[in-house]
DNA sequence: TGTAGATTTAATGTCAGACAATTAAAGTCC
DNA sequence: GGACTTTAATTGTCTGACATTAAATCTACA
């Protein structure tokens, strides 16, 4: 394992590199301890505050982690489910509050995922989930609930369909497409008109899920997606002429 | 923005913490110059070396980038979709091959969330996405083919249907569901046989997306799924009994 | 002999100060 | 006014040191 001195790139940003790449290859396995720092900075020959630098890019990747103490060091992690979460979730939501991604896109996609575990949830659902999403619609129906603790309890209930599907592979891959629509959702503001329709699909889902009827649960996610994209489109258009208007009066 | 000294987490991380936090909750906006490394680190009031930990954290999460120079620094990074990409190609490789997913779990999601783009890809493929589906088909096809080489083809005809979508973020999410399979689909060995009955159903996703056919292309993605599960699964138990027998000889 | 406590040791975490490399801007000369 | 030089600011890297942590070892005493 070298590293090319000649290299235009950060020192750290090659070692970290190279480390990836040999725990990605298998040759690093789960829980083995890495080198020391000072045996890492011999080998590569750099000091010891460059190969800091390049245990810190692998350690904000989940890819490692250190331990203090005589018997302590880096050791590969192994990357849990709970972790890469959270990893995808803060990733998607960059992703699309940087990039001008719209409303409609996102919601989009975040549905079209969404009916993939439809199926899936309605052969499998355990009573738990179902507990969950009714527990969830009946918060939802509350008064006065503000719009982000709905937008909250709607992100749980979609997260216990995807969650009834069994596969903690695609609740991993959902994750991200549901939390991160989280804050453009908290970009609308329900009235309670809205509010019913989407508890009203919502009850109409878990019934369907009640019943392992996926093609009822397909159909009303389909129907909550438009219920969605429409009532985003009216709210962004009205926001948009009361802009147009106050621009006219100045 | 100040940090807790008294926190037993690592200083570094929590500088990078409170700096993530800053630019997920629109403080710091893209492009935009944070403090030098010196006055970061009297601001927070820890050394240089410490700031620069917690830089090189964010800048491996593609947060930050750096520039060298009189006008340089770090400076907040638009995450593009390369970047998400790629990050979500390493996590979800990684997870799935350090927690024991079975074939069966990670082909099911990966089926799942392509089904989700069908319709979708039926209806927009461009006459490029369709060019590349029958590209990638007809080297498939081509005998004295590694195993490999016919997977990475597998990879770059399944991302063309999800790229024919035309929806950014369902490409983004289905990156890490298709590629990270790569690895598994590595360990099966395929007979001519089987690739000729995988190129015919690529041949029929591919027809059935040159129609418009969106319930066709589901249909041809739920017999590949169904092909490549039993074909794993004859693969993997074959392994089984011949290490079975190995043992018997010992 | 066995155990509680003290000591040692090896590792990471942090600091201070210095120099090198890079790059843009300011200054200078023709 | 343009090409070249100088300057200044910033990141990248190094050295050496000390602080902190936690396991292993040693020691004293019952």
């Amino acid at each position: 394992m070298k590293i090319d001195p000649s290299n235009p790139a950060d020192l750290s940003a090659q070692i970290a590199t190279a480390i990836r790449d040999a725990i990605i290859g298998g040759h690093l396995i789960v829980d083995q301890r890495l080198p020391s720092e000072a045996e890492l900075a011999e080998q590569f020959e750099v000091s010891r505050p460059t190969v800091r630098e390049a245990l810190k890019r692998l350690a904000a990747q989940s890819l490692i982690r250190t331990q203090r103490g005589a018997t302590g060091g880096a050791f590969v992690n192994r990357l849990s489910f709970p972790d890469a979460y959270a990893q995808q979730i803060t990733t998607s939501t960059l992703l699309l509050s940087m990039n001008a991604v719209s409303f409609e896109t996102a919601c989009e996609a975040r549905f079209a995922l969404e009916r993939a575990c439809a199926p899936l949830s309605a052969e499998r659902r355990t009573a738990d989930h179902l507990a969950t999403m009714r527990a969830e619609i009946h918060r939802q129906a509350q008064p006065g609930l503000t719009d982000e603790a709905f937008c909250a309890s709607d992100v749980a209930f979609h997260r216990a369909l995807v969650d009834g599907a069994g596969n903690p592979v695609l609740s991993y891959q959902l994750a991200g497409a549901v939390e991160a629509m989280q804050p453009l959702m908290n970009m609308i503001t329900f009235t309670a008109r809205d509010r019913a329709r989407i508890v009203a699909l919502h009850q109409e889902i878990a019934d369907a899920a009640e019943a392992h009827d996926g093609k009822a649960v397909t159909a009303g996610l389909t129907a909550l997606e438009a219920e969605t994209q429409q009532l985003a489109q009216s709210v962004f258009a009205a926001r948009a002429a009361r802009n147009a208007e106050a621009a006219g009066r100045r």
